[in-house]
DNA sequence: CGACACATGTAACACGTTACATGATTTG
DNA sequence: CAAATCATGTAACGTGTTACATGTGTCG
């Protein structure tokens, strides 16, 4: 979020209110979650870490202001920011560690859980789906759609193989209770 | 994190070193990041919760144990956890919004930057198929590498569109500034 | 006038991460 | 004896989240 936040600085200064409308914009509906607190809690801690530096406008004809602008220092970040290659491991970890303990402890059916979170993700599918048709054609709020989904076809594919080593393990469990 | 290791003690009361190590055992590889003092601040703030109460048990041959079990409130926790259906939105924010503000405010190519992460994927991609070969066939963790694989595959399409995408909007770019 | 968009913040909390500190037991 | 492993913690920090508080200007 800081650097996010940084980079849309250095393009132009604003105060912190369009910075959120440009987020949400480049967010899409994607953005609509986005909460406005946040926005200014960022902005205070970016200036105490003399990243940016605040400067009030007075306007006569609307509230007052605060327009941020990144210091020699926020420069530097977004730079290097921008050279950092760092994807975050992209594996559904919470999800697996809930199928196993729930398998493992008997406390609920595994197989049962990945048939609900199957639906789920059909759910998400569809909407997100929905929601690149309503967006004007090219625009980047339709990649990011489009990036969901790709990743929900490929999650929905996991689903299938969780499907199938789940109930194997079951079918091995059974096997062994009668013998 | 909190739900995991309350569904782990959910199977059975045990102290906190061997809750870190059955974690990483569910997590094959990508448990090796896992952080010792992480699991012993969680139980901390799980007891002060009164999601589980710890019991001292001095040992002859080895070092004092603490070991954890579920209050009924835990319990309630737990069970609500695994009914509960919610999937992270599974869209690469961050990323984008990188390209976004590159493209912007001039700062970087954002063809080169899709470039550069697209190697680090494939490295991340031949990463997990190479432990994935590693694992007991089979195995949890197997079944883990294998989700982390599919979503890999699914960036990597998803950051060919990218490509495509900045490639059109700099051409787009370039012939405005000719006219 | 009342509702709504504009505009800004703060306090408190929850969570993960890092780095450090401590000590016992086992094994080469 | 030294090193590795077992075992437990804490203090500090960064960040996101929530909920609340506070105004101004515009439009019907």
């Amino acid at each position: 979020m800081q650097d996010v936040m940084l980079a849309l600085l250095a393009k132009e200064p604003t105060h912190g209110y369009e910075l959120r409308a440009r987020l949400q914009q480049a967010l899409g509906p994607l953005g609509a979650a986005l909460n406005a607190g946040q926005v200014y809690v960022t902005l205070g801690r970016l200036e105490r870490a003399g990243l940016v530096s605040a400067e009030h406008v007075g306007q006569a004809g609307g509230p007052d202001r605060k327009v941020y602008a990144l210091t020699p220092a926020g420069q530097e970040r977004v730079t290097a920011w921008l050279a950092e290659v760092d994807w975050p491991k992209p594996a559904p970890v919470e999800f697996h560690l809930k199928l196993a303990a729930a398998a493992s402890a008997r406390l609920a059916d595994p197989v049962g859980l990945v048939d609900a979170q199957r639906r789920e993700l059909l759910r998400q599918l569809r909407e997100a789906q929905r929601a690149a048709l309503d967006e004007p054609d090219g625009s980047t709020a339709v990649l990011l759609l489009e990036g969901a989904v790709l990743r929900l076809q490929a999650d929905l594919r996991w689903l299938e193989a969780c499907a199938r080593h789940w109930e194997q393990a079951a079918r091995r469990a059974r096997g062994k209770e009668l013998s």
